[in-house]
DNA sequence: TTATAATCAGACAAAAATACCCTTTAAAAA
DNA sequence: TTTTTAAAGGGTATTTTTGTCTGATTATAA
């Protein structure tokens, strides 16, 4: 699973926050997704920290996007929540470390690199835009 | 991360083995590899028993494998050793189950169905061949 | 008949994913 | 000004996944 739910409850909130032109709480987000809410407002929090969504405290308070759809790079959006670059398996971005951790050359490092970028070509081209 | 060590372990065994004309056993495997004999033994196990590799029990015995290196697809040897499809997310294949849980419509089914099949038509057609 | 090596089942620890709680801080509303 | 609302954030508990180890059984070549 190359995704977690951190990354789903990520998107789907999204898509519920652009619907609305107020701020979003995240008592009422979890209540219309049916999922936790503590776990959420970390994954909202992660997601503000870094400027994609803007937050208000307070009474009628919330979650607003902080940038237009268009702007809002689902790579960028995974890797946040996710707390680490999204890849295939653990060596398959850099040269440097090989799964055999003899630091000789890896029989499958090249096969691996090239899956992990067709998965990079197709997410750097999608933002939330595409989603709506 | 969409591989584990188990797929790793597979596709650096299936490259080591196709390399041999006689039967390679688990324990000179592990070793070259550097990795545990049970866990790799469990996993070409798996893939004896799903036809990709033939083994032999016994003194001199080992595995070796049970087709051309472009017949055995990447795809099926994943599946095999990780014991499930290979999936971006839970529901990106069906189209019955819903993250939502609600069974309505999933605002981000038809993002996670289009990156998983960016993936599928990848995996399709990748055979041992290529990596070797 | 003995040594070798796959087969298979189960227990186990470590790590990751998920969920919960509780306190602090900021801001709006009363 | 006080109260209420809601984010921020730290810590922790639960569950699942992953990877490893152990040991008993079975087949087979030498």
């Amino acid at each position: 699973m190359l995704l977690t739910k951190a990354s789903e409850y990520a998107m789907l909130s999204l898509v519920l926050i652009s619907r609305q032109n107020s701020p979003e709480d995240v008592d009422t987000l979890s209540k219309r997704l049916n999922i936790s809410r503590s776990f959420l407002a970390k994954v909202l929090q992660a997601l503000a920290r870094e400027g994609i969504l803007k937050s208000y405290k307070g009474a009628k308070g919330g979650f607003s996007l902080n940038l237009k759809p268009e702007e809002i790079s689902i790579r960028k959006v995974i890797e946040v929540v996710e707390k680490k670059p999204i890849t295939i398996f653990e060596c398959a971005q850099d040269t440097g470390h090989c799964p055999t951790g003899k630091g000789d050359f890896c029989m499958i490092w090249p096969f691996l690199n090239k899956f992990q970028s067709k998965i990079d070509d197709f997410l750097n081209e999608m933002t939330l835009k595409d989603i709506l």
